[in-house]
DNA sequence: TAAATATATGATAATATATTCATATGAACG
DNA sequence: CGTTCATATGAATATATTATCATATATTTA
């Protein structure tokens, strides 16, 4: 058993995991990319928004671990970093879907 | 292969639904939740917190259908819905510890 | 049925968050 | 090396969210 404190630690760190997925232009950011790698350019015209407004979204998804960036050229491309994001959006949907 | 719009409903509700676990109050309830069934008087002990900020957070809980209550006397009782719950609480944890 | 206990609710204030605009930074290429 | 294209950043605004306070509602019991 762990420690209250660092339960307390642990729980807080969760929800600020769940608040990233918690925004529909992350969460259509990170579906986009579920598809295959995206640079800036192509997500923002794939969600139809502003190019800045993507920008900060990314900022945090990469933050939070969630996606991966490289430079290729002119343009930053980005993945998912993990398998994990899958599966948390896939049980997401399987709670929603009942 | 889904409706475009379809799709984009699906990730709004999704994101919606992360939200709710995208709060520590919320998530330290669910974690509370998983020990066991509680009254709102113990879960706000527990989280050693105000009555009606508790109170609150539930009611966004249920709305969720993350949490069910019922009546038992003077007291509310409240139970995670489903196992749901505990593998999305899992999954994220997952992530955390990498 | 009045008092006590448990929970819920509405309004408010404080704080956090997302988007936009303007602009800065960085890379490629003539 | 100046221009163009791609992305990032900071400030400002608008909106959303949370906790608190005061109080309402509901149940039990004296």
């Amino acid at each position: 058993m762990k420690k209250k404190e660092n339960m307390e630690t642990e729980l807080i760190e969760l929800a600020e995991l769940f608040k990233v997925f918690g925004d529909s232009t992350r969460i259509r950011i990170l579906y986009d990319l579920m598809q295959g790698e995206r640079n800036v350019t192509e997500i923002t015209e794939d969600l139809a928004m502003n190019q800045s407004a993507i920008s900060h979204q990314l900022k945090i998804l990469k933050m939070a671990k969630l996606v991966t960036a490289q430079r290729e050229g002119k343009s930053m491309v980005y993945s998912l970093a993990d398998e994990h994001v899958k599966t948390i959006i896939a049980m997401g949907k399987e709670h929603i879907e009942e």
